[in-house]
Parts: C-alpha cells; structure tokens; sequence
DNA sequence: CCACAATAGTGTAGAATCAACACTAATATA
DNA sequence: TATATTAGTGTTGATTCTACACTATTGTGG
C-alpha cells in the first residue's frame, strides 16, 4: 500500500576508516558527482540488511561494523518526500588491507573527513553527524576496536583515539583504562616493526561486539 | 518517485509524562486495538514535524519535547515494506494538568509502563526502546527538566529521575550534582503544599533547550 | 660491535569526584 | 502545644582522574 504522498526512501551509508593517522570517509563516484554509499531499498528488505548490502556491492567493506545513525526526511523538487536512513560503518584497517577487488563497482575513493568534496545532497552533514557520534560514544564503549586489525598495539589503539577525538591522549593513563576495560587481551606475540623495542600485540576479547561501559 | 517495493511510512510517538509517581505511556485507541500515537505521512512533511502534527491531533500534547528514537523496517504480509520512524515524547507535568479537550480525538489513556496492553505490532518493543534510551540520557543530559512543570521542587525532580531510572537517590548527592550543573534556579517562592515546611520552587535557567552535561 | 635513534612499557602523588550518612527547620493539624 | 511530615544542609573516606619521566628493547649505521 502506498500513501498519498510519493515517498522516496534511500539508505545512505558513511563509511569510516583510520588511514594514514587520519580518520577518511569512503565515497563512491556516480556521474553526478561524489555521494556516500548507498541508494534505494531493492524489494522487501531489512533496513539493516539493505545498508549492508549497498555497503557491500559498491564499496566491498561488507563485512564493516554497522550502526544506525538517523533517520531524515527532505521534500523533494518534483513534490514527492524523500526519506534517507543513514548509518555509519567502521572498517578495520585489516579489512582495509585488502584490496577489495572493485569488480564493476562504482569508482570509489577515501577522502579526509576534513576535506570532503562537494557531495550529494546534506551527504555532507551526515558525515559530520556520524562523526560527532562516533567521538561521543567513544567514551562510553568499546567501539574503537572495530576499526582495529585482528591484532594490534596499544600505541595503534590509542592513536586511532586520538585521531578521532581530535586531541592527545596521555599513554599511561590510557592503557590503565583500556586494560581496566577487560575488553582486550595480549597475544603473547610481538610486533617488530622498526628500529625500536617491539609491542605486545593485544586483540579484542569479543570481536565484533561492542561493549558499553560504567 | 516511488521505488520498486511499496512503502508503507509511519511515524510513531511514544509520550511519556510521570503520573503518580509512575511512568507511563499514552496510548490511542483504534478500532483494532490499542497503538502509540502515530500514522502515515499526510503530504510533503517534515518528519519531525509529522510526529508534532499525529502527536497535537491524537492527544492534544503538541507541546511536549520530541525527539527521534529509531527507523524499523519491517515486510508486511501484503508483500510491501512498512517502514516506521519512532519518536518519544515528554510531556511536562503542567501540561498535563489542563484536560487536552480531545474533541473528535481518538479515545486516549495513560498507561504504566509496566503494565501495557496488547500493542498493535512492535509498540511495546519501541517504547522499551524509549525507555531505555530516555533512563541513559539522564545520566549525561538535563532531558528530566522536560517532564517537570514550569515550577517545581527538588523532591519532585528526584522523584522524577528515581521513577525513570527504578532506583532512589541519595537527596543530598542529587541537589548538589543537579545544582552544580545550573540548568535550574530558584525562583524565590515556595510550595506550601501540607503539614510540613514548604519548599523553594525552581524552574529551569533554559527551559525547552536539553543540555549535555561533562 | 658500539653508539644512537626510536618506540614500548611502567608507577606515583596530588586533585577532583563520588558515595555514604543524620540531624535541624518550617509548616499543618489535632 | 505536641506531633507528624517533608525541606534543607556538610563532612569524611573511598575512588577515580590527571599530570608527569624514566628504563627497556630493538634496528641501523658508523
């Protein structure tokens, strides 16, 4: 059943990774220009399962952490409404290491969080909006380990935290509080990387899972 | 424009208010049963707005606070998708208190929230949802200012937040964390209201406005 | 092989915040 | 005038937070 207004409903996606020390949004190229992931529902599918699935076709990250952000709604020129969901997803950097093989997809680019192109739509301010989100649950969960490796240092944890948050974070104290956490644990391995003392490498106790804290 | 698949959107409000010391819900009454307050778009309409417009019609609270909850997706049986976009709604106790007239409304009534009827569809989880969502918001907003009236005492704010939370707070570690914050100020008169010493009224320094706190 | 450069890893002390706790003050009523 | 009832107020110990500097381990280059 259809109501008596000409609904448009999209589910746009605004992927998050760290690369480079830099948190980067992943847009894909349409003819119209840059845009967020994403597009109409295709039949009878979960909202959920629907963001995922445009995540997955045109970017290859399908197995990112996904998260619903808002809901908006924007009346259209032609007279109909056009109602965009929006998620966020976060992509480890170990997803990012392999290449997703861009098979027919739409070409696709990281760009920096503070220097995005002019996108579709307010495609803009949700990613400013996701941003925001993200920093804040930051300090109340656990969801930084899902844009970390399988394994990984403290250090690499703590500047993923830092690049979002956009400040520097006092290394004694953050470990105390990570550890405290009880949401990771060392390897045992090491990683040797360079010309100084190697790291424990540390992994997530329940990967995939985020955690609330206090 | 519509898409392949038939949409179905709907807004859904679930207004809570504190009444005798409880939570509790509105709820509208159709003739298949009890439901939230809500319904389809009607013409090219912002959601917020929609959700002010079913909630003031269907109840007459059109003042109280809104803000969005969640978007569900859900197929229906005739094969379309039913999409529904949940708000939750404070309403002030002085509100409450001028009988919303409801001619040619719905018939309405508040309900514990611990005790509601048979829902239509997933109401029930949404205003679990909410429930939950507005006991966290406690913890880091002054969103409890939206269910009090304009003048109110200090008991009855920690009344309020004891009843959404489900637990007592100590009076002494409540008035000093909810003054420190100065989101309230004492208006100078007091409540003589019984057998025992009045109470300074207090009212909100910005009162509409939800301010996070830390 | 030795010096150096670079990052890993660790503890403490003072400050701030949190949590527990009990009595006096002011009013209405009987 | 005695009593019941709620308003209003500080302190102390425990916990958490914040600031802060040095040793450990490796790779590299002379």
């Amino acid at each position: 059943m259809i109501g008596p207004v000409a609904l448009n409903l999209s589910i746009e996606v605004v992927p998050f990774a760290i690369r480079a020390e830099r948190l980067e949004v992943l847009l894909t190229r349409r003819p119209t220009g840059w845009r967020l992931p994403g597009g109409p529902l295709e039949g009878v599918e979960n909202l959920d399962a629907a963001a995922r699935r445009h995540l997955t076709d045109q970017t290859g990250f399908g197995g990112a952490y996904l998260e619903q952000l808002y809901t908006f709604g924007r009346p259209e020129a032609a007279g109909g409404l056009a109602v965009t969901v929006a998620y966020y997803a976060l992509v480890s950097c170990g997803a990012l290491a392999v290449d997703p093989a861009a098979d027919g997809r739409a070409r696709m680019e990281w760009s920096s969080l503070a220097a995005l192109p002019d996108l579709l739509q307010d495609h803009a301010g949700i990613a400013a909006l996701a941003h925001r989100r993200l920093a804040s649950k930051l300090a109340y969960s656990t969801i930084a380990l899902q844009l970390m490796p399988e394994r990984f240092t403290l250090t690499e944890l703590q500047a993923v935290n830092e690049t979002i948050l956009g400040e520097i974070l006092d290394k004694r104290n953050f470990r105390k509080r990570i550890l405290a956490l009880d949401c990771i644990e060392a390897t045992g391995e090491t990683a040797r990387r360079g010309g100084h003392r190697p790291a424990q490498l540390y992994r997530a106790k329940r990967p995939g899972q985020v955690d609330f804290i206090k």
